[in-house]
DNA sequence: TGCAATATATAGGACTCCTATGTATATTTG
DNA sequence: CAAATATACATAGGAGTCCTATATATTGCA
């Protein structure tokens, strides 16, 4: 089961952001995998979503971003800057609230485990 | 404060749902008026977003309509039908889901108060 | 050798919501 | 009583975000 797109949206910039903010550097691939993994296969970011957003963090200057070969293999690795680690709080506290605020218009018990 | 206005795509039409079936019938700037004061001013739908989605639910069968003047001015209500009970389950327990999953991968915790 | 996985990238399009605008009636306030 | 505000609906055009499809290339495995 994977969720409608749409509930992705504006979402995807948050999970970039708190990925690299929890692991100091990834690269892209990477990211996606982790998010399959962390989310049991129901969010599946696509290249498509992925790359323009890191080059958007990029022109932002949100990340900074360091090329590495990998045998003959590019790997283009991302880190948070002191401005992307500011966003990615400013970015989970609105989340939050506003997942607290539909959890009551929906009428939905937050429920742990 | 208000949210991104990104955050709240994909949400609006489980919004509405939820609210006609908590509700039974109501009209659209009745809508609007009821999710700005259930979340504290801080969404508030446009009309532009709301009578496009209203007519996309009737469309869909999903409400069935009926006009009431108040005096001269023209009412439209809204009601579910059982298809639109069902779409409402189905949307809320979809919301939920994706809810618990970015709480996983953002490190929320669940908060009541 | 061919397929799957690893790895990045972009053009074009789909979808959803917002801005701006239009129309009209009803109520409140100066 | 005039003006402003609230009530009430509607739509065209546009902005933003993500996805599909495609392209390129290396690596590992059967």
């Amino acid at each position: 089961m994977t969720y409608s797109p749409e509930l992705l949206k504006g979402t995807l910039k948050t999970i970039v952001l708190k990925l690299l903010a929890d692991n100091k550097k990834m690269y892209g691939y990477e990211i996606t995998q982790r998010v399959k993994e962390l989310t049991l296969d129901k969010i599946q970011i696509t290249e498509g979503s992925l790359y323009p957003t890191l080059h958007a963090l990029e022109y932002e200057k949100l990340v900074t971003t360091e090329t590495e070969y990998i045998g003959k293999r590019v790997r283009k690795y991302y880190t948070l800057s002191a401005a992307g680690r500011a966003k990615t709080k400013e970015k989970v506290v609105e989340m939050t609230d506003f997942m607290r605020t539909m959890m009551v218009l929906l009428d939905i018990q937050p429920k742990l485990s």
